[in-house]
DNA sequence: TACAAGTTTCAAAAATAAATGAAATCTATG
DNA sequence: CATAGATTTCATTTATTTTTGAAACTTGTA
């Protein structure tokens, strides 16, 4: 079973982003290559297809899976475990933002709220404070408005995008009415 | 000029994260540092600061300047050039943004073009179309949205969020005045 | 134009991350 | 409960990325 040419060009594709999205080359292949194929695929197709080594793809599949990226199914009378992408796209996308909002994101925020409970002892102190405390503002604003916007479908998003209108007026609109309350 | 315990830990903090924002480690540390950093600071400060080469700050420099983060001064008399950071904490998070979605999103929305103009010549490919049609539209819709949100004020989106309302409000709320023009 | 202060470059070294594959482990079934 | 098919682990190897530092280059000044 191997990929044509397109499809081929897509798997590596995505082991280059792959590292841009948290995870490493062959993780990004192994995700490419399992959102492409129909069938659910074993351990031995994956390593196979991607030319890598079956510990390889032993370690990538821990690795989705701590990603809940991908699900195990079984196929009655078969005794290997077949892998398929967990949920859709779409699902997945989320998935991701929200692991790398945990892994990118947290930390940071945790660590700035530690710095900005202490009183600062000098000026240099006063004026880094004061700078991460506007990193702070930001991430904490990123951080709401990413989930108000993971909780829309893809399809409310793609309505509200037709209309052609933009956030920016929405907003506008939702100032008016406001006023006029 | 050596930095406070608490300075220093968040100097560090940007290092270990400077490789999820898209750059190294090396390159983080330097960004932090000049954020907290009240004055312009030399390569050689930056090089002190950091106990790193200055071999390998001229390179972070030309790093950052790339991404158009850092902006060099002068100060009359002294040949020495002087970096601080080019604008605001939400200037930086913004270019930081758009220099990552060039980067990665551009990339793969180019190639799921090119290989969603070809005819698909079988089920194997068919198939994969269809998922690659998929994340052409996610990726399109997260890129329009990113740039709506993008073209928004902090104050703007702070004063939203004040307004305890979530953006599902909003596009509720705008649903329902389309419905009544 | 020669010099010195400052900056950049880049080949080589060091550090880090990823991949291999053989051995260990797990597990369904006769 | 022994075994064969399947998966996982992890020490070692391999590949990649980052850092160094000495040499080359640039530039303002005497």
């Amino acid at each position: 079973m191997t990929l044509s040419e397109k499809n081929f060009a897509f798997v590596m594709h995505c082991g280059e982003m792959g590292s841009r999205w948290g995870f490493n080359r062959t993780i990004g292949q192994m995700c490419g290559l399992l959102i492409i194929t129909k069938d659910p695929m074993t351990a031995n197709q994956i390593a196979d297809a991607l030319s890598i080594s079956r510990g390889n793809v032993s370690m990538g599949i821990k690795e989705l899976q701590s990603w809940q990226l991908i699900k195990v199914m079984h196929i009655p009378g078969d005794r290997k475990e077949y892998y398929a992408p967990a949920g859709d796209i779409w699902d997945m996308a989320n998935r991701v933002f929200e692991e790398r909002k945990k892994r990118e994101v947290e930390p940071t925020l945790s660590l700035l709220r530690d710095n900005l409970l202490d009183e600062a002892s000098n000026d240099d102190e006063i004026y880094a404070q004061k700078q991460m405390g506007e990193i702070h503002n930001l991430l904490e604003t990123v951080t709401k408005w990413s989930s108000e916007l993971q909780r829309l479908t893809p399809e409310q998003l793609n309505k509200l995008m037709k209309l052609g209108s933009g956030i920016g007026k929405v907003i506008d609109l939702k100032d008016k009415i406001l006023k006029k309350m």
